[in-house]
DNA sequence: TGACGATGTTACCGACCGGTAACATTACGT
DNA sequence: ACGTAATGTTACCGGTCGGTAACATCGTCA
């Protein structure tokens, strides 16, 4: 007898298909790696078949830009929730911010900053992701600089570095640190500590 | 005629070819990420034999585990180095290791914290790498309490959550953000205004 | 109905991966 | 001088990688 029936041929158009695999690949180039996830494993996960996938994209590394693009997108959605919480003080939506991300990184499904993990993944700083994450990064001082301007900071562009500094720290602990050293419970405390420093005059 | 004569077999005893090997393994698992080096890549880069690699080392990842313990004791050597230079002046010795540190990774062949890249290219917390890791995490923390109560601080424990952040983040920083923007810069300065605010009665 | 374009399926390619067996060669103790 | 143990060399294994060709099947529209 036949155990192993064939599962029933779906078929599903192009638009569908390629918005399955961005959804599998972001899924899995997070949670795993972009390296460490082959394509086979991205369209079991999507559930199409891996011709739909170089149908829609060119290569992986195409599906890999699409992916950085998804995360870009997805990051300053995170940022503007925040901000948006105080439109008028700059300084209390800095703390927002950190607020927020220690509340992100805390969760036991968070793989850390999918950009850091890009930078460690790719070793050539040449690397397109490489150049993708430093521009990312590079958007994100200067957001954090204007916001640091805007809150009287004496020196904008070192309470901006500092913040940058705790930032990627906090990325990088969720990782490296176990979740019994509760390291992020001291995030949003430091913040709010040199945004104060920041002030005095 | 015969341009690609063979080199001259050259024979190494195994405590120098296990040595080679490790070598090698350090350089390159470093540079290029653990996962993305393949043991011939070590053997060519050692300038041994494979079988050389497999009669001193069961397994790739006996020779990971080696790699790790390396790196331990090399993080450790960079540590007391620090510290060493103010033995009776705890708060001084916080300061030069965060100055010393923004030194290493502001050079531009440092590859972050190898320990970070470990946790990146592994995704499963329970790996033995990981594990690893943050056993290296969990001992810095306590060194860094221990440092902070030394130095006098109110809430050393907040103190040295707050430092180790920061050092988590200059380590990721190194490599996702552009030399230019010059974000290491601030490390020092920012590492010791966490260390004065803490000592405000 | 029939034809055409889009999709699904299978099989395959060359390259690399970690790891090993078999054998050639060397160094060294007796 | 000879034997033995350690080392070097070659070839290979099964598995996975990114990517593709060939063909079967489907939906759609004339």
């Amino acid at each position: 007898m036949n155990t192993t029936a064939k599962p029933p041929r779906t078929i599903v158009d192009a638009d569908t298909a390629a918005a399955r695999i961005l959804d599998a690949a972001e899924t899995l180039f997070y949670r795993e790696g972009s390296r460490n996830v082959g394509v086979d494993a991205v369209v079991r996960e999507a559930g199409v078949n891996k011709m739909s996938l170089y149908r829609q994209f060119s290569s992986k590394d195409e599906l890999l830009r699409r992916y950085l693009q998804r995360r870009d997108d997805r990051f300053w959605g995170y940022v503007d929730a925040s901000l948006e919480l105080h439109p008028h003080d700059a300084a209390a939506a800095l703390r927002q911010f950190f607020a927020d991300l220690a509340e992100r990184a805390g969760n036991p499904a968070y793989r850390g900053c999918p950009f850091v993990n890009i930078a460690v993944e790719y070793p050539e700083r040449e690397h397109f992701a490489r150049v993708f994450v430093a521009d990312n990064k590079r958007q994100l001082l200067q957001k954090l600089t204007e916001l640091a301007t805007r809150a009287g900071a004496r020196d904008p562009a070192a309470l901006a570095k500092g913040l940058a500094l705790l930032i990627e720290g906090a990325y990088a602990a969720s990782q490296t640190y176990a979740p019994e050293t509760e390291l992020l419970s001291a995030l949003p405390a430091t913040a709010d500590l040199l945004i104060a420093a920041a002030m005095l005059s």
